[in-house]
DNA sequence: CTTGCTGCAAAATTTTTGCACGAAT
DNA sequence: ATTCGTGCAAAAATTTTGCAGCAAG
């Protein structure tokens, strides 16, 4: 029951905007904190929902063109949990991986990343700088496989 | 100048198809054909287009019904090459890992997999079993760095 | 002030659905 | 024979666009 740390990473993501020369807006800061407040992974709709709760006449097409320039930027991640349905959040801590169970479908955010270190050399291998990644295990988890 | 290797490869999915129980038909052996055959990774309308050259009155309707059905059994996966449109490839050697350049879109496949040693014991660790797995590194290739 | 950003509403695009016919088993 | 799968066309849902007014820097 505390914003505080919140607060930190919208200020965060906030000044990264500014500083590629972006302007710092209501809807802007609203669908921040909306990425921010949220350990679920959201789609367009839910965020817009949920951000219309502070900004009742926001728009979708500012939904649509601020998650495009956040992405774009890498201040936010698209992630994809096995239903086609692109969603979003904000890589804090930088644990973007994901189990998702193909029978029940829920999602278990890992913390820890299974590539970091073979990441880098690998990259240098390629001559590719890596600047963010993307890594989704699906398959079969815990309680289905008692279901079973 | 073969169909040799496409033949077989064609024959597995499609049998695969008809273990769990469904049907092999025309429409579908040309939608497996058209993923098999491409080195791309084509999303719903490019599928659509290439299926039509063999089948002109193929149904847009078909084409999503039966990705959905072949990625569901884990017969062919979905990737996201960063424009956020949902692409398909086939599986087969097990590579669908991506290097994809944020600065000119660039997308080059890897053979090698970043995980595969760390993945049997992490997923024993969480009680899960790994069926599939979707790894894309985000970064600036070669040839953007050298433009920069 | 000057631009960039926004909301609105329309347009374009994409995806889903219902149904009668045809086909695979 | 029986279902399952298909094409068609309509409907629904999603995403994009144009533009006048507002506001951030």
């Amino acid at each position: 029951m505390t914003s505080q740390p919140e607060k930190h990473r919208i200020t965060h993501i906030a000044e990264a905007l500014q500083a590629h020369g972006h302007r710092l807006t209501e809807p802007r800061q609203a669908l921040i904190e909306v990425l921010v407040g949220s350990e679920q992974h959201l789609d367009h709709a839910e965020i817009l929902a949920r951000a219309q709760q502070r900004i009742p006449q926001l728009g979708r097409a500012t939904v649509y063109r601020t998650l495009e320039l956040l992405t774009g930027l890498g201040l936010i991640h698209a992630t994809y949990l096995g239903d086609g349905r692109q969603r979003f959040c904000v890589p804090s801590g930088g644990h973007h991986h994901h189990l998702i169970c193909n029978h029940c479908g829920t999602v278990t955010d890992l913390d820890h990343c299974l590539l970091d270190d073979g990441l880098e050399r690998f990259a240098q291998q390629h001559d590719f700088t890596v600047e963010s990644h993307l890594v989704e295990l699906y398959g079969i988890c815990h309680d289905c496989q008692k279901a079973a």
